[in-house]
DNA sequence: CGGTATCTTGTAAACGTTTTCAAAACAACA
DNA sequence: TGTTGTTTTGAAAACGTTTACAAGATACCG
């Protein structure tokens, strides 16, 4: 392996030398500048980045822990992060915890023993072990910041999405349209933890702008369901709604594979979409522009929410910034055609 | 920052013996052994992994450059193949390269700047280019292995899916099912370059298997499309197959995406699936079944494709493998509800 | 008990950079 | 020319491990 000893060698010059061209220090002749990239270039020499990572005693990675990798969710915003942090030169290790918290645990050590520079993490739920974790890398002076999931202690960075506001501007949405029986299929809500987490956060937004905007409206919500997927779920609570004695004219699901399953349940059952039912989703993902009728839908600002917990992250790691920043993001309704006003009484 | 040295002095032994504890090596009385633990354990020590990384010349770490990550066939391989990685004791760099010659590059520096053992490329093409950094790689001793492409010399492992036969299946399910006149909706079939790309595989095959099967079927292809995403291409050619002269009872498109998009228009254009119009996906993904009708496909086994790419690596990586290795995988029809027999002449 | 084989441990030298420090070279000025 | 200040360079010391080697224990055997 051709080090830089023999760059130096080569172009007559010591280490040191070679080095501060490497890494473009002023203090170099031109003509010596020139000779040394000559023999790095005859020589095919490339750092060793181990090394030099070990000298300074900092890779330029940075771990991103994601609870899932294959919901569009989940890699869309992987994909928003890992393409932020590369053009500012980081590369990211990928990191699906897959909800297991020895994974996770494994993980933070690994990040922790690369010396990475920080870690963006989308946790399953804040668990006490969670925090514990986080607050180890902060100490070791690893940058951390939470991403779509806030904890309740603002000690460390995040950047997550009004859920509240979101699930309030669905339901105006609905109400605007006419409707009044509105049922929702609530996904998430389990979680628990010291944090806001983002399905319950959704529900109380539903709750409170039914409160506020409509003194008949009545909603009625899922029975709570066995774990399967996602589209599994909304079948099945789709069906539970649309066959039972409630007469719901909409059907506000928390997730749009909910919504999807929904739909799908729906014309299995013969109705006519968005005559017969108007289904909202949330998350804006994908799937919610290929259903038919296309979905109407709260969507999540996803590729931003990455870009800028990427950058708050950056601006942790560089230093410029060190007070913990809290980012919330607007959710904004996408109306399809999923969604249409009620028909009133035939 | 806690280093071995610390732990040496405390639990009074030298650093040589310290390191065979945290290696595991035998050769250590175990009284002595529980003694560094515990001096580990009461300071808190955490091995410096750029410092062993750097001594051995070797990271535990290993790229997975992908040309896509949002689309839900890259996630789940990226899913796969990062979850075997993690069960092996690797962590991995994902890489999107988004199609983008310079990042690949840029990727591939990284990766041999920081000596990842191994790499799993899967290119947007096989240009000239790609082989180049690809062979570069491997005679700087990084293990290379490709997933979903096979470069034309076979010098370096891979694992396909048969395409070919997969696109001769789904001709002779739907052949099967009495359909004469099918249109084709074919994607990816313009990458070019010196290996046999996914898109014009499939469509081998289906021609083989019209030339085989029956002689008075009749394909129709798609014409050539703009540029956009997938699903909005099979919009626009299936509104062009469905309304055009030729009365088609089957449209096999060779990606789910674009059979998503046929169905949507095939929806908008009134037709009652699956009674006018048979519908055949292509890969597999989630997708897949949340359309209405469930879209009938050909699945590619992606996890077996990434575990197994994984696998294959780790050999590589391990030195138990040296000669590459070709895997093939088969795909396999799923019926679902979007495909039936032809309503014979009314 | 002496000799030999085996187990256990420590010393010290790597690994390839970056960086400090001081010296050398050069420029500017009196 | 001598003095001072600046720029350019190199020698050498880190950084925290792993590991080759040798030496010190200990066990075993005749």
């Amino acid at each position: 392996m051709i080090t830089i000893k023999d760059v130096a060698r080569v172009a007559n010059v010591s280490i040191a030398t070679v080095s501060r061209v490497l890494n473009d220090y002023p203090h170099v002749r031109p003509a010596v500048r020139e000779a040394v990239q000559k023999a790095i270039a005859e020589l095919g020499y490339r750092p060793n980045g181990l090394a030099s990572s070990f000298r300074t005693q900092q890779s330029n990675i940075v771990g991103v822990l994601l609870r899932q990798q294959r919901t569009p969710f989940s890699s869309a915003l992987a994909y928003a992060i890992e393409s932020t942090m590369f053009d500012e030169g980081y590369r990211v290790l990928l990191c699906s915890t897959n909800g297991d918290p020895d994974r996770e645990e494994a993980y933070l050590d690994t990040m922790m023993e690369m010396r990475a520079q920080g870690v963006i993490i989308r946790p399953s739920a804040f668990t006490t072990r969670t925090l514990r974790h986080a607050n180890l890398l902060r100490e070791r002076g690893v940058a951390v910041t939470f991403v779509d999931m806030k904890p309740r202690q603002a000690t460390m960075s995040s950047v997550v999405c009004d859920n509240y506001s979101g699930g309030y501007e669905g339901m105006r949405h609905l109400i605007e349209l006419g409707h009044r029986k509105i049922g929702v299929v609530a996904g998430g809500v389990a979680q628990k933890g010291g944090g806001s987490d983002v399905g319950s956060e959704r529900v109380r937004g539903i709750r409170q702008a039914a409160q506020d905007l409509a003194a008949d409206v009545e909603i009625v919500f899922s029975p709570p369901f066995t774990e399967a997927s996602s589209f599994e779920v909304g079948r099945e609570c789709g069906h539970v709604m649309i066959t039972g004695e409630r007469e719901m004219t909409a059907i506000f699901a928390t997730t749009d594979m909910l919504a999807t399953g929904v739909m799908h349940c729906a014309h299995t059952l013969g109705l006519d979409l968005p005559r017969d039912l108007s289904i909202l989703g949330y998350d804006g993902v994908l799937e919610s522009t290929v259903t038919f009728p296309t979905l109407s839908t709260i969507a999540q600002p996803i590729e931003e929410m990455g870009r800028i917990a990427a950058m708050t992250l950056i601006d942790h790691m560089r230093g410029t910034v060190r007070t913990p920043r809290q980012v919330v993001l607007e959710n904004t309704l996408v109306p399809r055609d999923s969604t249409r006003a009620i028909r009133f009484p035939a």
